[in-house]
DNA sequence: CTCTTAATGAAAAATTTTTTCAAAAAGAGT
DNA sequence: ACTCTTTTTGAAAAAATTTTTCATTAAGAG
């Protein structure tokens, strides 16, 4: 099921910045900020106005189709999301972005701290940072299926 | 060691706001925005400047003597951070926030990640988000949404 | 093709964060 | 305590980001 048919389902119209927003984001394979999305998405759609940038990355974010990036100094990045619930591995040094599932690896660590803590613990976030292998200077390797990447640019 | 202690060894001053900041932090026990820092920093201070709290905080985190929590909807959060590599567990009930360590209940997750991206991990943000034992037993007494800066306070 | 309603874009408003700069005050050295 | 140098502050302005408003457009069901 691709991205319009699960946007429709979920009620909503399939309308051009939505196309736009998730082109663009399809195109950059890393975290953009709503502004990055507007500049770029305006070469292919004239009008495009910054709000429905806006406007778009909160329904596509709401029906999982969008991922909201948490860095250091800006949390205002997208990426686009795979489905299901994934984590995100952030190269540093040129920002590609990686997603991995993997919410099975954390059940021991949350175990552990709702022992000793009493919470119940019902969600997380959790995102890794680094260097990939180009920015390390080794050579790529191939990539498992489960850990789609969202491709280099620029 | 005293926080005054850590941040005159790291060459910093202290100062009214900075003083005012980490006391309103410990007396809140949850995250706070600036603008709440400076609202009830005021009390303390009369001519606090919110411009004095942004820097104040970003001082203070630099030390590591306060940490930003990330969360759904806003970011701006800032809580006391205890010295040393900590993970935050936050209550979506009552806002009440605690810290565990741990960093090594990440390092078999981290290893396998590392394998099979070889992207070399060197930081992680992880925080948990559950409910707090008092909450839990007033589960059905829900909040009204769009409640602001969880608080047991008020 | 028609009709209803969601969605858009421009503009304005509201928020949040940063910059600027003269004045204040921290703290090291008398 | 007093002096001196440098950091830090607070007000104001500026910049940047996000939200609201509202008339117009267009998606998509029928
Ligand atoms: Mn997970
Ligand atoms: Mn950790
Ligand atoms: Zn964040
Ligand atoms: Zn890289």
């Amino acid at each position: 099921m691709n991205w319009e048919e699960r946007l429709s389902r979920a009620g909503w119209r399939i309308t051009m910045p939505r196309r736009v927003v998730m082109w663009v984001l399809q195109q950059a394979g890393h975290p953009l900020s709503p502004q990055e999305i507007h500049a770029r998405g305006r070469r292919f759609h004239r009008s495009l106005g910054l709000v429905s940038v806006y406007r778009a990355l909160a329904v596509l974010e709401q029906v999982g189709l969008v991922r909201r990036v948490h860095r250091e100094d800006r949390c205002d990045g997208y990426i686009l999301a795979s489905p299901g619930h994934h984590h995100i591995l952030l190269c540093r040094g040129c920002g590609r972005t990686v997603e991995f599932p993997g919410a099975e690896d954390l059940s021991g660590l949350i175990a552990h701290v709702e022992r000793r803590t009493g919470f119940r613990v019902e969600d997380h976030l959790l995102q890794l940072v680094g260097l990939c292998p180009p920015c390390r200077g080794s050579r790529l390797r191939s990539r498992p299926s489960g850990w789609e990447t969202t491709g280099q640019e620029k």
